[in-house]
DNA sequence: TCTGGGGTCCTAGGACCC
DNA sequence: TCTGGGGTCCTAGGACCC
């Protein structure tokens, strides 16, 4: 009655195709539309369907901060993301402006993703406004109906917008959901891979930035389509491993990076100045408030750090930084104040033998956390002797 | 126009060890 | 005389993402 098993290919012959993803296995790629801005107008909504920019207020002086989130009212300003303040208020004279609240956006976040788990074990955050969920699904149908199901839920019980990217892949699903903005669904089935990349530029593959696309230019490649007709030797003679990476995925065969261990590996704060630095003591004394705010946030977490870094960025934009491992994990501000400005200081002596730049901003790090599973042991864990002065006051 | 404040991952050279 | 080869850790810098 048992049916034999499919018969391997024989020895020595090559498989004619990658083994397909499991057709049962689909990844939503879910993008909250303008998510700042749509926290905000779920307690301000008279301000719907107007120009509205999460960001440092202009009516509070002049900044050298950047736009956070513009609504699609604003982009049609020419108002995105990470724009100068000042630049957009000239471009958008009308927009209203919101000071950021980010615990306000990080409970928001928190909200969407135990929504999105009621429709999937596993809910990938990629950052504070976009997860991945793997699902089940018989067929792409299947799959865009899940989709559906909750954007609908996303929008009505939480009262956000969102764009949703489906495929087999996570990398083509975050593509997909690309194209989807705002507010839109867009499948990809496995076969359509090829075709559905070939049209867009280089650019908008996750990991090609400016200067990836500028090289890939020069080869007189622009398009995904381009990128598929080289050998993956040759882009990877450009540009290493991921070059490689790219001509897969412009075949249609996208290799989906594992996801990243759980827990953070590091966790900085940094200040920008109102006007570039000059003078040590000044560096100094922000090292130090900055090493206490991230000893605090540390502790908040319950992490530990195993090495601490600084860096600088010039008044020319560029950046220097210099970090080092210690020989245990540490928790509290004045190991981490110590250190920082140890490090700080030779980051600064060195640029003042060399070109003397003042200081724009000024970061402190934290890296290999470990979790702070037990405490220290202290003399606090016993209790006094009778008769001993030790007070438990 | 003049560029924030978070993060992640990759590469490459030197130190060090066997 | 003529100096291997491999593995891992540390540090600095670069590119990219939201």
């Amino acid at each position: 009655m048992s049916t034999p098993p499919p018969a391997d290919p024989p020895e020595g012959l090559p498989r004619l195709a990658p083994p397909a993803p499991r057709p049962d296995r689909w990844v939503l790629y879910i993008d909250l539309d303008a998510f700042y801005v749509e926290c905000e107008l779920r307690s301000r909504p008279e301000l719907r369907g107007t120009p509205v920019i999460v960001g440092p207020p202009p009516s509070e002086g002049p900044t050298r901060g950047v736009v956070l989130s513009a609504s699609y009212e604003a982009r049609k300003f020419g108002v995105r993301s990470a724009l100068p303040a000042t630049l957009a208020a000239r471009l958008c004279p009308s927009a209203s402006w919101i000071a950021p609240d980010f615990p306000k956006y990080e409970a928001a976040s928190r909200e969407v993703r135990s929504l999105l788990h009621h429709y999937s074990d596993e809910v990938i955050p990629f950052s504070i406004d976009e997860a991945a969920v793997p699902v089940e699904a018989p067929n792409a149908d299947a799959a865009r109906a899940i989709a559906e199901r909750i954007q609908h839920d996303v929008r009505t019980t939480l009262g956000l917008p969102a764009s949703i990217g489906v495929a087999t892949t996570r990398v083509i699903a975050k593509m997909a959901t690309d194209l989807a903005k705002p507010a839109g669904i867009r499948v990809v089935r496995p076969e359509e891979v090829a075709a559905f990349a070939a049209p867009l530029p280089v650019r908008a593959i996750p990991g090609v930035g400016p200067k990836t696309d500028a090289i890939l230019r020069q080869h007189g490649i622009t398009t995904i389509g381009e990128l598929a007709t080289h050998r993956p030797g040759e882009v990877g003679a450009w540009l290493g491993g991921f070059g490689r990476e790219l001509v897969a995925l412009a075949r249609g065969a996208p290799s989906d990076a594992p996801e990243s261990d759980e827990g953070p590996r590091s966790r900085s704060t940094d200040r920008t100045f109102a006007e570039d630095v000059g003078t040590w003591a000044e560096i100094e004394t922000a090292i130090h408030s900055l090493a206490a705010e991230l000893a605090h946030s540390l502790e908040k977490e319950g992490l530990r750090y195993g090495a601490v870094g600084v860096a600088f960025r010039w008044s020319d934009f560029s950046r220097s930084q210099r970090s080092r491992t210690l020989s245990a994990a540490q928790e509290g501000a004045a190991p981490l104040g110590e250190l920082a400005v140890r490090l700080g200081r030779e980051l600064w002596e060195a640029e003042q033998s060399a070109r003397g730049r003042a200081v724009r901003t000024l970061s402190v790090r934290t890296e290999r956390l470990t979790e702070r599973t037990q405490r220290q042991v202290s003399l606090d864990d016993f209790p006094p002797a009778s008769g001993s002065a030790h007070s438990a006051l």
